[in-house]
RNA sequence: GGUCCCAUCGUCUAGCGGUUAGGACGCCGGCCUCUCACGUCGGUAGCGGGGGUUCGAGUCCCCCUGGGACCA
């Protein structure tokens, strides 16, 4: 059996999308799995729509998610020589001809067609033996001439058998009369020539698909074969767009998430191994098959990425999410305060609470910066008079404390609650509103070893001040 | 309009004739606890409808319904 080589094609007309990421990662992994070949070509045969800078931004997004190609990637605007001779050799077998109707008697003839109550595809009209033919001295297009019975059969490898007749596949443009060939053409000289031996991509081309084949028939190449892969939808189950909140790939990026997570999140949409959920690149390469991919569209549920994406910032070393972190930061062009070893405190106090960096990155403003935000809600509830003389039994122990370390705060926290015949809580909360400005935070001796004493002293000063 | 595809909890899915229909996210509750979270334990929730085939259908076939794609 010759190797696999598999392609991913995107035009780039747009951002890269997580449908598009999806396409690209089972073509990457069933080429991995298989020892095979990756190709990137870049579909940019639409010089209206194409942008250079959406071409680079696709590489990078592939790059950022580990999607590393073999080969590529190729240009389509590099390759017109090749399409215009496969139009060439079409013409001369007879595969193809020339049609000189013009877009309006198109028009009318098919709102004819249509009123007559017949099919509204092309009549034929320039074909040779079938039609009046071509007009001399017109501009034409050229059209496949496609078999007037039998059918085409493409065995789908997500799908199973599919039958088309060719009696419904109308005879399509495969070069329009300024010379430009068309996506058809274009797809299927391309995919031949690069030998690509399965063609993986999204099940909005199934029905394009017969047509390929019967080009590959008059090309005198094997087709390939075909898996279509189902839609991935927006959680209102339309197609994705704008709309759905990060479309564009590299905007979980910029939110914070890890590739791996949202590389194992896709994986598992639209495909399983039995129950398995998260998965190493390793044991994805090797569990993938194309047959455990499923055949309906799937929605896009953006909560189960945060809780991949948490268990993958959890399972970072400490060392390691301060350096993400700092990397994070760096990509707002803001910097963290300290020295490595503090950052790496720092983060082991919030990282249970958080699913991104982003998520992180915001939950350490109280750390990061001298001026808190105090939340209003929490200071009217916690920030009383009576609180404030809670926590002024704690500023002459705090003050003398001899290690500021976690065990020994919170045996004085305990000792001044007690002392006062309250709650440890009764004291924490209106501690940890003052030191961070929330109800809701880390540990709060977590958050006074981190702060350290001078900054949870003033924080506490200032508080209490407010509190009366 | 024509052709084609799809259909298990709200969502992602396991299931490949015999299961108390399993897992995960989410949601709800318990435990842990200085808050929140993490963790952990438990719960809620599903085979679109109708015909067949079969001793037996979530599973196979047909129809309907409902989604969707492409072409026009």
């Amino acid at each position: 059996m010759p190797g696999v080589r598999t392609r991913f094609a995107p035009s780039p007309t747009g951002s890269l999308h997580v449908g598009g990421v999806r396409t690209a990662l089972f073509n990457h992994l069933l080429a991995r799995n298989t020892g095979g070949v990756f190709v990137l070509r870049i579909e940019d045969t639409d010089r209206e729509r194409s942008e250079e800078r959406y071409a680079t931004e696709i590489q990078e997004a592939l790059q950022w998610l580990g999607l590393d190609w073999d080969e590529g990637p190729f240009r389509q605007s590099e390759r017109s020589e090749l399409y215009e001779n496969a139009v060439t050799r079409l013409l001369e077998s007879g595969a193809a001809y020339r049609c000189t109707c013009s877009p309006e008697e198109l028009e009318a003839r098919r709102t004819a067609a249509r009123a007559a109550g017949e099919r509204a595809g092309y009549d034929r009209h320039c074909r040779p033996g079938v039609g009046p033919g071509p007009a001399e001295g017109k501009p034409s297009s050229v059209r496949f001439a496609t078999p007037l019975d039998g059918t085409v059969v493409i065995d789908d490898r997500i799908r199973g058998r599919i039958e088309f007749q060719t009696s419904e596949i109308e005879d399509f443009v495969i070069a329009r009369s300024d010379g430009s060939p068309t996506y058809q053409l274009v797809v299927t000289v391309d995919d031949a020539d690069m030998r690509i031996s399965d063609v993986v991509r999204g099940d909005d081309l199934l029905n394009s698909s017969p047509k390929q084949v019967l080009l590959y028939r008059a090309l005198g190449v094997e087709p390939p074969a075909f898996a279509h892969l189902p839609q991935v939808l927006g959680a209102d189950k339309t197609r994705l767009s704008k709309r759905h909140g990060a479309a564009a790939v590299l905007e979980y990026r910029e939110l914070g998430y890890y590739p791996d997570a949202l590389v194992n999140f896709l994986a598992r949409l639209g495909w399983a191994h039995g129950d398995q959920e998260v998965f190493t690149r390793t044991e994805l390469i090797h569990a993938f098959s194309l047959e455990n991919v499923g055949k309906s569209a799937g929605v896009f549920n953006a909560e189960k990425l945060d809780w991949l994406n948490g268990l993958y910032l959890r399972a970072r070393s400490l060392a390691e999410l301060a350096g993400d972190l700092r990397e994070f930061a760096g990509r707002r062009r803001e910097s963290l305060p300290g020295d490595a070893a503090w950052q790496e405190r720092m983060v082991g106090t919030l990282r249970e609470r958080a699913q991104t960096l982003g998520q992180l990155h915001d939950a350490a403003r109280f750390y990061l910066e001298d001026e808190i935000v105090l939340d209003e809600d929490a200071a009217r509830k916690h920030l009383t008079p009576a609180s404030a003389d809670l926590l002024e039994g704690l500023v002459a122990p705090l003050a003398t404390l001899d290690s500021w370390s976690e065990a020994d705060l919170e045996a004085t926290f305990r000792a001044v609650a007690e002392r006062a015949g309250q709650k440890l809580g009764a004291l924490a909360q209106p501690a940890r509103v003052a030191l961070t400005g929330r109800t809701t935070s880390p540990g709060i001796f977590e958050v006074l070893a981190v702060l350290g004493r001078e900054r949870s002293l003033e924080r506490l000063g200032r508080a209490i001040a407010r509190a009366r």
